[in-house]
RNA sequence: GGUCCCAUCGUCUAGCGGCCUAGGACGCUGGCCUCUCACGCCGGAGACACGGGUUCGAUCCCCGUUGGGACCA
């Protein structure tokens, strides 16, 4: 596929809520798209759902975009501030007779068109007010396209190839409510031009839209934009993915304690593949993404795979970023109070201890809080079955030699704990774990030697000690 | 119901007529490593929806069937 035109594209989203997975891909591909062919990626926001918009959801988006990197060249654009604009469109339609004004009320509609279903027909305006000459006293009319019912209208996907729609089947579109709004396909179409987009590349649930948009286009006297649909993301029972099928919202998705490169990576191979590769930087996104590349068939969000991901790149992240990352989600929690932070670069050491079995933030602040707290939350299994009455001596053995190692780091610890295990002829297991348990509470944590190393021999010592007499 | 789209392991996908006894990844699973859990490493199970063509030869091209999805109501 050859670009020639000045690539300019925009992302569109409505501000009835968050930015939802769905989105966020449509916005992500628009984004690579554009810094694929060093083009201009735009912000629009389609508000003139009056009823639905918030100015909530406006920021909730715009922080959402920042959080993954998705920075825009300009807007952000609000539909509701271009309201002159459309105005001179239909008027325009309107002066040329390719529109014209409608005073059916939608009972009406609905009435004939359950009429029109009842006698088999394909419930389509008919044309009712077409050829109306005076207005109807005392109703506020709509305006209606009059599309062609001849032909064909062919919309060139750029993933999809030649989809051809008979225009017959294609009714007069309502452009402008009574309300004086513009319809969605109308204002899409005034914007997009007057916005010199270059591409639409949008979900594929718009498809069927395209071809009265395409219409609108000839109507208006402009050269329509190349279209790319891209194809749905489902949930896993196959429906459009929506709510009931989890977390959707990106907002979640950072409480959750994601990495947006993660979410980024994860989405960025949800439709479109390069080859084998599965781990993208972003600078190979920019790359390698290419709208020929990108597949036809709707795709299944699998939460697994992006959780895999998500590990992958704690692992990678830098320490310092992830330690203000787990302060955050640690005052959060109330586990730190402002004031009273720790020492960021005991903290670090504490982070990179965590990271290998972190899946995501939160799970990393769960495994720091043993560290950071005062009290530990006893697991009574773990104790049940580590600490028992009879390990005792070898705990007050092993809390004795802990107190005059010097320095107290892993290797020194390491040289107590073998020495310890090697006279009484045991096996490390049987001193680790209930260590381990004693220290965190649980059976699950990084080496014991690491913990005990970060957790300082103050807090080592007390709290085997405090094991010891609750045995 | 009408219109449009889609179809490779459970999932994401590679494949663009012979390289395919179909490759990779997630997940699942056996083993190794091991102080726990992980990580890592080695191995395993697992798919071309079906039926017709076209062709010397179809996962790949065409048609139909089935299935799924989206849109319009």
């Amino acid at each position: 596929m050859s670009i020639t035109r000045n690539v300019r594209v925009r992302f569109a989203p409505s501000p009835t809520g968050a930015l939802h997975i769905g989105g966020v891909r449509t916005a992500l591909f628009n984004w690579l798209f554009a810094r694929h062919h060093k083009g201009t990626f735009i912000l629009r926001i389609e508000d003139t759902d009056q009823t639905r918009s918030t100015d909530e959801s406006i920021k909730v988006i715009l922080d959402s975009m920042k959080w993954l990197g998705l920075d825009w060249d300009e807007g952000p654009f609000r539909q509701t501030e271009r309201m002159d604009i459309y105005r001179e469109h239909v008027d325009r339609l309107l002066k040329l007779g390719k529109a014209y004004y409608c005073y059916c009320t939608p009972e009406e509609l609905e009435a004939r068109r359950k009429e029109a279903m009842a006698a088999g027909k394909p419930p389509k305006y008919d044309r009712k007010c077409r050829s109306l000459k005076t207005p109807i006293e005392g109703r506020t009319p709509a305006v209606r396209f009059l599309s062609s019912d001849e032909g064909q209208t062919i919309v060139r996907d750029l993933i999809r190839g030649a989809v051809t729609f008979e225009n017959q089947q294609l009714d007069d579109l309502i452009i402008q409510r009574s309300d004086g709004f513009p319809t969605y396909n109308f204002a899409v179409v005034v914007d997009d031009v007057t916005m010199s987009i270059s591409h639409v590349i949008r979900g594929d649930d718009h498809l069927n839209n395209t071809p009265r948009q395409i219409q609108l286009y000839e109507a208006l006297g402009y050269d329509p934009p190349e279209f790319a649909h891209l194809p749905m993301i489902l949930g896993s029972d196959k429906t459009k993915l929506s709510k009931r099928h989890g977390a959707t919202a990106v907002t979640e998705y950072i409480s959750l304690g994601y990495l947006p490169e993660a979410l980024v990576n994860y989405l960025s191979r949800l439709g479109w593949s390069s080859g084998d590769q599965e781990i993208f930087s972003r600078q190979e996104l920019i790359e390698k993404f290419a709208l020929d590349s990108v597949g036809k068939a709707p795709s299944v969000f699998n939460p697994e795979k992006l959780v895999w991901l998500n590990h992958h790149y704690i692992q990678q992240a830098d320490l310092n970023r992830l330690s203000e990352l787990l302060l955050d989600l640690l005052k959060k929690d109330g586990a730190v109070t402002e004031g009273n932070e720790p020492d960021r670069e005991w903290l670090k050491t504490l982070v990179k201890i965590l990271t290998e079995r972190s899946h995501t933030l939160v799970e990393m602040k769960t495994g720091a809080l043993p560290f950071l707290l005062d009290g530990i939350t006893m697991d009574e299994k773990a104790k049940a079955k580590h600490l028992t009455p009879d390990v005792a001596p070898l705990l007050s053995e092993l809390t004795a030699r802990l107190r005059s190692v010097d320095p107290f780091t892993h290797t020194e610890i390491e040289t107590v704990f073998n020495a310890l295990v090697a006279e009484k002829g045991i096996k490390l297991g049987k001193l680790a774990q209930p260590v381990r348990v004693a220290l965190t509470g649980g059976t699950v944590s990084p080496g014991i030697f690491a913990v005990i190393e970060v957790m300082g021999k103050e807090k080592t010592v007390k709290r085997i000690e405090a094991a010891i007499c609750s045995l």
